[in-house]
DNA sequence: TTGTAAGCGTTATCAG
DNA sequence: CTGATAACGCTTACAA
């Protein structure tokens, strides 16, 4: 007794293009004179539908400038076609090459991204978590800062939701992962400072309590043991990855009764931190002191002097990361590791005492 | 005859708190044994709700962990707390600090941000404007790479959608936008390097297609026409922003009858490219050639010669454009201009001929 | 092959 | 102040 109302749009058909109102599955089926179950069937490339009714609903959709609401999908599905990620700070070069990379594999199944940046605070960590949730995000890409993952656990209880952490492991909770080789590549810097002949090194670390800043640590102490030296605790100084902390740490270990020859640096922020405290207190590098640092950037090769860095592959960590989500989702995707560790590469330059050369480009796209 | 029913999950009551299925406004009310109806007014803290109720009410939803959906909240409003960001390259330092201002502003809103990387393609930038649209955004910010936005267009015909261009003017449509301020930048890099007694000065632009491009290269001319210099077009080399590009506009340069005594750069990743061809030619900087360019970067202080740069503040840039979305969906939020122009400063280093201090920090946050 | 109708979680309208 | 109910756009059993 109403069909005629229910096929037909409350205000009207659409007729004009100019509507303010995006349009609807029921315009296309108006349209194309079709049942809504028809015309959805034929949107979504589904069978049982007739060659020539699928191209009159094409038609119509099209001329309609039909674009199918992933609101109304995602509620019915009671899960967005959205993945989240969560980091410390978009604005790092690492992050942000991770988000893209992540991006372009996700975009390329339909996803989008919902960026979350927790500014480091676990606070806003939270908040983000809540954020994303409520979006019903189908997956989330969590590079973790807080070490308090109960909240996190909480949520997981009560939402299915494909979850990768990156950057550092996610504590007590077995979770698909994804992050460069931070022991070995602390002992391929170390061994390589070792190989010049350096037998007092330090270390200015990241931060110890989180994994990556921890593992880089182990690497430097292994390498060490290799090489059958001593570990002295006076030579590490537990930085906080940033430009300032590496100034800091670094006179801190210049001020000790015996300062090391060589450093190995957790990043390279940290680096040109430390570059800056011995330039102002004239000591030549790699001359006095030679240093060999994590995360090599673009600007690696034209500082003085020239970085000697580990190359990590953000854009497939995240790139990565994603290929993670869909499997997680039981989207398309080959098989994967529970736990991928990427290798990192050594550029050797200058200021571990090579004589590197200039490179006119560093990093890989 | 069946309000039982209705009020009572079909699943049964939620009792623990492992249930498979995120808490819904229908299992709060059950369980603090109110209608939905005033389970959601309470939970939106709407008038015409008793304080015990209220209390109840959200005591129940604090129990049951309840986070309401946006999907739901999105679909029945046809808008989605959400704001998309497309850029050519969220790798690229700018507009990943814009990306952070812009969620900074946003997140405090109740607004996620989604993030579409074209990849500098006007194909990708259509389909992430077909999938933003899709998942109808309130509102996006656009730093356009397209010249043609016939599309553009008409999606916003039909879809009602605050819009804010940022880097870029959107030709042809009148459109908040937020940029630098290009031409004046162009002025005081090039009067800067007309201080240093220079005559002969030429320029690698950006991309010219681009407004900001063209900025960059008007206020150059400005500059020239400023000092009584005749415009030589044969000065100016087209880049496209990147280090390669730079590094072949450079060699263009030095390879004419009459090469420049100085160069302003678009770029500072042009500036490096420049930086390496000059010194593969042997070329002193600043002795025989100074350089002056946009663009200041962490690591500018740190090259050698240390680049004399304008510093733009990408991250006040984002939120200004997060700003005026929030002013166009009637937000609580002061009214703003229709263009902003953000002002940038010039930072004397060593390229430009002058004896720049070394300083331990660049970039304000 | 096509059509009918239920239902996803929320908010708004209207009746009590 | 509270409750019942319709509606938002879409997918999908199930019916025809």
């Amino acid at each position: 007794m109403q069909s005629k109302e229910l096929t037909e749009p409350a205000s009207g058909p659409l007729q004009a293009a100019d509507m303010r109102r995006p349009a609807t599955l029921v315009d296309v089926a108006f349209a194309a004179k079709v049942s809504i179950a028809t015309a959805s069937r034929a949107i979504n490339g589904r069978r049982y539908v007739s060659d020539d009714t699928r191209a009159q609903v094409l038609r119509a959709a099209e001329q309609l400038n039909f674009r199918p609401s992933s609101l109304a999908r995602g509620f019915r599905a009671q899960r967005s076609q959205t993945v989240g990620m969560i980091v410390p700070d978009i604005s790092s070069p690492f992050y942000a090459a991770a988000l893209r990379g992540a991006q372009h594999v996700l975009s390329r199944q339909g996803y989008t991204v919902l960026v979350c940046d927790t500014e480091e605070q676990p606070q806003r960590e939270r908040e983000a978590l809540d954020l994303l949730t409520g979006q019903r995000v189908a997956g989330l890409i969590l590079a973790p800062v807080a070490s308090d993952h109960a909240n996190l656990r909480q949520v997981l209880a009560r939402q299915p939701m494909a979850l990768v952490a990156i950057d550092n492991r996610l504590e007590g909770r077995p979770t698909d992962t994804v992050l460069v080789d931070n022991v070995e590549g602390a002992r391929t810097l170390t061994a390589h400072l070792l190989e010049h002949g350096h037998r007092r090194i330090g270390h200015i670390s990241g931060i110890l309590s989180e994994t990556s800043g921890a593992d880089r640590l182990i690497g430097y102490q292994q390498a060490l043991a290799d090489a059958d030296i001593d570990f002295d605790a006076r030579l590490v100084a537990e930085g906080d990855w940033s430009e300032a902390g590496g100034y800091a740490q670094a006179m801190r270990l210049l001020d000790t009764a015996n300062p090391p020859t060589a450093i190995v640096i957790a990043s390279s922020l940290m680096a040109v931190g430390t570059l800056l405290a011995l330039r102002e207190r004239n000591i030549p590098v790699p001359g006095s002191i030679a240093v060999a640092c994590f995360d090599d950037a673009p600007w690696a090769p034209l500082i003085e002097p020239s970085l000697t860095a580990l190359c990590r592959q953000d854009y497939a960590l995240g790139a990565a990361a994603a290929e993670l989500i869909l499997v997680q989702l039981g989207a398309k995707t080959p098989r994967t590791e529970r736990e991928h560790r990427l290798p990192m590469t050594l550029v050797v330059r200058r200021s571990c005492g090579c004589n590197g050369e200039i490179s006119p480009l560093t990093q890989p796209a």
